[in-house]
DNA sequence: GCATTACAGCGTACGACATACGCAGAAGGG
DNA sequence: CCCTTCTGCGTATGTCGTACGCTGTAATGC
């Protein structure tokens, strides 16, 4: 008797396979009420309306107007709700690159799509990553990604690690961008004022004389002024695709 | 009567301003037998040895010999008190660079130590950030890398930007590799075979005409060999170091 | 039509956890 | 000597994930 995958492969939960249309409804039994993707959508809901700390089994199942035992016929466990609501939160990738764009071009819109989504559900950054990605819209964000750099002389390998550098960076700063208004919100302080308050919370801490360079960045007033995120994105953005573009060159001669 | 904080700051945290050697100890009442210090050693021992999931207040608590709400006497919650642990996690910073070191050296070795605290502690990247630094050693890392960059034309801002964009870097790719290591044990497979069986995985799903340039990674064994760890955070952080080496020298010129 | 069978939904129960609250005893000040 | 103030802690509450087993349902085999 064989396990039950058939060749290899680490075990996949069964509601990922359900997610990729494997594995059909079995001939018996009763018609299901719930299903895996009302459950995550249930979840989905819940996350953008409070946060994700409000997704619990018991809340996402009252949502459903269900139990909470019953979300355990369609899941096996909440780490796997929370993939799968990954997967769903992210929704459809950006699609290929339009044919026109360089890779610079292809990869900064991807980029920002990326960024985009993670601002309108920033719940997706409390995640608790677990692995890399088996979901089907999170290898087709990979996929368009890799799109890409498709014109490029980057060996495979490289494509991949650049993309990882990228949604890193993203993933990065849409977490920093995300805890200055959650911080706000939580302290009761105009989102504007949160970097101020806090360039003077550390100025009041720090000796002059022990912290001569961040006392410097202080001074200049670096926190005082709330610049535009979408700037700060790109500042980042643009000093990774110049270091890429090195790369890119160097592989083209 | 004025509110307790004289001027201004969103109320730092008792616990913080202990940290930073404000506060002393009132003249009354009985000798404390526990202290923050010591109750943030022993979760950083449990951290250290079982991990952050380990990390509960009666368990830092029976680490020490007390009660679980004995704690709650010097820490005003669990999330104060991971704050805290991140800040002794992190230890002292590497120190100032070498003075014959040029800046990307600096920030190279900079990078490297940082690298270095968290493959050792990786429940660091488990803790859930929850704002900028303010305790002490978060900002004397902070310090010693603006100081790398103070040969350098930048603004102070772009000192601060690309600071945070080395350290997301390497928190990024700190917390990919501990994935693989975790996912490894906790598939109990061999760390060296988790790349491989992932790409088995992802090959058996997808469809290579819906996923081209995902399938030509796998067809490539990307993910086949296991290369050095060192060499994929070399990669990544000579990238980002070439773009900011542009912006450097056009601010030079 | 009827028994069988596999599965959907759910009620109960358990153990872990953070933490609010209030009491008992210690240490120094008047 | 007593009063204030602080430490440590026991109790209790509410939330959470989830193991287990029961009940009813729908399709299959006779």
């Amino acid at each position: 008797m064989a396990a039950k995958n058939d060749d290899s492969g680490p075990a996949i939960p069964p509601a990922i396979e359900s997610a990729w249309g494997l594995r059909e409804r079995p001939p018996k039994g009763p018609r299901p009420g719930l299903t895996v993707p009302g459950i995550v959508d249930a979840a989905v809901r819940v996350a953008d309306a409070d946060g994700l700390t409000a997704v619990s089994m018991s809340r996402v199942a009252k949502e459903l107007g269900a139990a909470t035992m019953a979300l355990y016929r369609h899941v096996g466990s909440k780490d796997e709700l929370l993939m799968l609501m990954v997967d769903a939160g992210y929704g459809p990738s950006p699609g290929p690159p339009p044919p026109q764009d360089d890779w610079r071009a292809g990869v900064t819109r991807w980029a920002w799509a990326e960024r985009e989504v993670l601002r309108r559900r920033s719940w997706l950054l409390h995640v608790p990553i677990t692995g890399p990605p088996i979901t089907p819209q999170q290898l087709g964000w990979l996929e368009d990604g890799l799109r890409c750099l498709d014109g490029t002389a980057l060996a495979e390998g490289e494509k991949m690690s650049v993309l990882l550098l990228i949604t890193g960076y993203v993933r990065n700063e849409a977490t920093l961008t995300s805890q200055i208004a959650e911080g706000s919100r939580a302290a009761g302080v105009e989102p504007s004022e949160m970097m101020p308050a806090y360039g003077r919370t550390v100025a009041r801490l720090i000796d002059p004389a022990r912290f001569p360079a961040l006392h410097r960045v202080l001074a200049a007033g670096v926190l005082n002024q709330d610049d535009d995120p979408d700037d700060e994105f790109t500042f980042g953005l643009d000093r990774i695709l110049d270091g890429v573009e090195a790369l890119v060159r160097r592989r083209a001669a």
